[in-house]
DNA sequence: AATATTTTGTTTATATTATAAACTAATTTA
DNA sequence: TAAATTAGTTTATAATATAAACAAAATATT
């Protein structure tokens, strides 16, 4: 019991962007900003180690005259965070 | 949405601890140290944060002659637990 | 049309946290 | 009685999170 929890999701930023991405299919760096009200730079470096894990694929293009980067999970990453959720809940059942 | 995860709760030994605590009562150190694997200096040191905060209390006595340290939720620290649980359910629920 | 401001990020520096290694003290065994 | 075991604590190091500083392009202002 008490199964190691991937320690690239169990961090409270890392896991909000792939919460959100769990449930939007795509997102970009101002919805992230607007939902979590982290700073820029701190989104900035997980979503680099995010995608550095291959969790999620960065799209960059542009919107309206500006650059827009937009994130999406990948296989892998979907496959870790209910890997994750699952390991997780052996630590927060609250059953006897 | 996604409210603040208490840093206290969120990291895998203390996590691992606590969780430990909230389904047996009462628990001693070595039977942490079996159940989760980690360092006797880790645990310690988990121990002493959780205590600090107020989450739990240490029973230091002797036991078999040797010095035993067992430990219990405090009212504080079941309130922060589900406090905690409750938060992260919104970061990994999977409904849209 | 220059310059100031805003948007959209990245890089770097610092603070915090987790972990392991080294140490302590008492007990038991050879 | 010396070595090994039990039960932890303290300290040093590695890893992580976060914020501050910076950059580059677009738009707004005077």
């Amino acid at each position: 019991m008490y199964k190691d929890l991937d320690p690239l999701l169990h961090s409270q930023l890392r896991l909000a962007i792939v919460s959100l991405l769990m449930v939007h299919e795509e997102v970009d760096f101002n919805q992230i900003k607007e939902t979590t009200k982290a700073t820029s730079g701190n989104i900035s470096v997980q979503i680099k180690k995010l995608q550095d894990a291959g969790y999620i694929d960065v799209i960059k293009s542009f919107k309206n005259n500006y650059q827009n980067t937009s994130l999406k999970m990948t296989n892998k990453g979907i496959k870790a965070f209910e890997d994750y959720v699952q390991n997780l809940k052996q630590y927060i059942r609250t059953d006897k």
